[in-house]
DNA sequence: GTAATTTGACCTGAT
DNA sequence: TATCAGGTCAAATTA
């Protein structure tokens, strides 16, 4: 639908020049009240939602979004869930979860689909880069939010919408293999069908 | 050669 | 109404 002309330059790479966002007090106290278990490297950044109230039109029945938050760079799996929904009809009760295994280095996310990185924003509240992701079967209007910590690390990833179609190949890795990392993935009223397995 | 990623700019909604 | 911030696009780059 655009636009602009781009001129090609050199690519600026910026560091990451660490504001010292994090006026949130509010929302961390929030999280905190909530009792959630302390989280690793991001206990700070983890969690701070914004002001982000945009939610995407998907069918009423559909989960709105799902968050999980994750760290995946060790062995130690910390979880942490939390269920943004809109629907007025919805309390944002978890009726089930589901646990799936993220195969690290593999591109093939570790909830079974292919996503392609269309975008990344450093978003206010969060020290971490936000990258945005879709998913790339065709006609799949999946989409998902990854925060990633400077040293590779899931901070949170949000998910929206609901896959149209079966995962296009399982991972297959062995419970017990230490290159996964483990996520809950938490969907509302039972139409998580998205996670099937 | 193809597909995915990177990255700056633009668009839109919220405040 | 203006400004801010999040989300998306698309050309360039990379694998």
């Amino acid at each position: 639908m655009q636009r602009h002309e781009k001129i090609a330059a050199l690519k600026p790479v910026a560091s990451r020049p660490f504001s010292s966002f994090r006026s949130f007090p509010k929302l961390l106290q929030d999280f905190t009240s909530t009792g959630s278990p302390p989280i690793t490297v991001l206990e700070e950044a983890v969690l701070v939602k914004p002001k982000a109230t945009r939610f995407p039109s998907l069918p009423s029945e559909l989960p709105t979004e799902i968050t999980a938050t994750i760290d995946a760079g060790s062995d130690t799996t910390c979880e942490e869930m939390e269920v943004d929904t809109e629907q007025e009809n919805c309390s944002g009760h978890l009726t089930t979860c589901h646990t799936v295994k993220k195969p690290t280095g593999s591109r093939l996310s570790f909830d079974g689909y292919n996503w392609r990185k269309y975008g990344q924003k450093k978003v206010k509240g969060s020290e971490f880069p936000r990258s945005y992701y879709k998913c790339t079967h065709p006609s799949c209007p999946v989409k998902r939010k990854v925060e990633t910590t400077i040293n590779g690390q899931v901070a949170e990833i949000v998910y929206s919408g609901e896959h149209s179609h079966p995962k296009p190949r399982p991972p297959r890795t062995p419970l017990s293999s230490p290159s996964t990392a483990e996520v809950v993935v938490c969907g509302v009223h039972g139409t998580d069908d998205t996670m099937q397995e």
